[in-house]
DNA sequence: CCCAGTGATGACACAGTGTGTCATGAGTGC
DNA sequence: GCACTCATGACACACTGTGTCATCACTGGG
């Protein structure tokens, strides 16, 4: 998973400093804590981490999406959850499955999350962002299902519903900083969400 | 509601050319349909408007903005509609009689919804616009249901779930062509989403 | 009729984002 | 030793968004 044999001995990876995309994430993670935001520009980000300008638009599309490398993995990663649940579960049963699935990995590789949210929190723009990579999710989930032969229409209503679902476990896990597991947190939603589906 | 007495002798509107900001907003849609978001600078919006670039930003805050001019309003019409429901009302059931009285009033204004959605479905940066005024609406029913009493927790749910419903139900009736009330999409929606949640 | 006040607009300058293009220079393989 | 690759730097450019000051039409009072 983390490195694989093969591509060590095509590329030994080292050239000039190595790293320097993790560079510009810390630079950019530290700055945008000490400074907030509005007030740190790409320059600034590209000069702590010992690089130009024009050297962070190689690694990171625009000012956001430092904040968010890695993010592109969860769709797919989800998606292929889905697909390999249960053939027999009903279209929500499968997704919510999946979701406990790669929720439970997901937090075990969240690094940084407390100060990554403090940012976000502070930041309209950043959130409008965050708001795109949860759309992300949603898309995922809603094409896996119709790969699972689920129609059209619940499919995007189940994969917005999950969605909802995911976001406020994970809201609740950081809250209960450790003292409660993912699948517990996913648990309590969904039944917080049927109570109040149930209950009109 | 179109016009007040009281403004008219206080400000009769007319100075230089009015309707500056009508004019920007049909330039824009225009040109966002012949030519594309991206291709798209604010001084041709602003020229073709008859302005200067410089203008446009007194009118709007940034070059999306434009095409969302007026949904500042339908957060806070939500929020009183949800105040104003049946008081005995669980928290769901009173949102929904909300959305479904404010969206009945949405339908009869919307204008151009055809050229909008085609903008901006052609569009990512749109799209990311458009989920932020979505956020807004989950934020002024969560409020709202908060000053009714409802725990956070519930009213954060609840509001995403309504949100959900309210998206969806509004697509189906753009999709129905005036074939369908929102009140029956919406009751549509409602009635999939709690088959889906309790099937599981 | 003139004149000060008000408010929308234009003109200009400037910091910052994001991109295209070419040069440089370190490491790789033959 | 030599061509090749490729991350990086240097530079230019179009565009966004904002601050500031000038202009100019219209208002209301004298």
């Amino acid at each position: 998973m983390a490195q694989c044999a093969i591509t060590c001995y095509r590329r030994p990876v080292a050239r000039w400093d190595p790293g320097a995309e993790e560079r510009l994430k810390r630079a950019a993670l530290e700055l945008y804590l000490e400074r907030g935001y509005d007030n740190v520009t790409v320059t600034h980000i590209a000069e702590r981490a010992g690089l130009t300008r024009r050297s962070y638009f190689r690694y990171f599309p625009d000012k956001r999406e430092v904040l968010f490398a890695g993010s592109e993995r969860l769709p797919p990663a989800l998606a292929e959850a889905v697909r390999a649940a249960d053939p027999d579960a009903a279209p929500l049963a499968a997704v919510l499955d999946a979701l406990a699935r790669v929720g439970a990995e997901l937090v075990e590789q969240v690094d940084g999350a407390t100060e990554r949210r403090a940012v976000i929190d502070a930041s309209p723009e950043l959130q409008e962002r965050e708001r795109t990579k949860t759309a992300a999710i949603t898309a995922a989930i809603r094409d896996a299902l119709k790969q699972r032969q689920v129609n059209a229409e619940t499919a995007e209503l189940v994969a917005q519903l999950a969605t909802v679902a995911f976001q406020n476990a994970f809201r609740h896990w950081i809250e209960a900083e450790g003292r409660a597991s993912f699948g517990s947190c996913l648990h309590t939603v969904t039944d917080e969400l049927r109570t109040a589906l149930a209950g009109t």
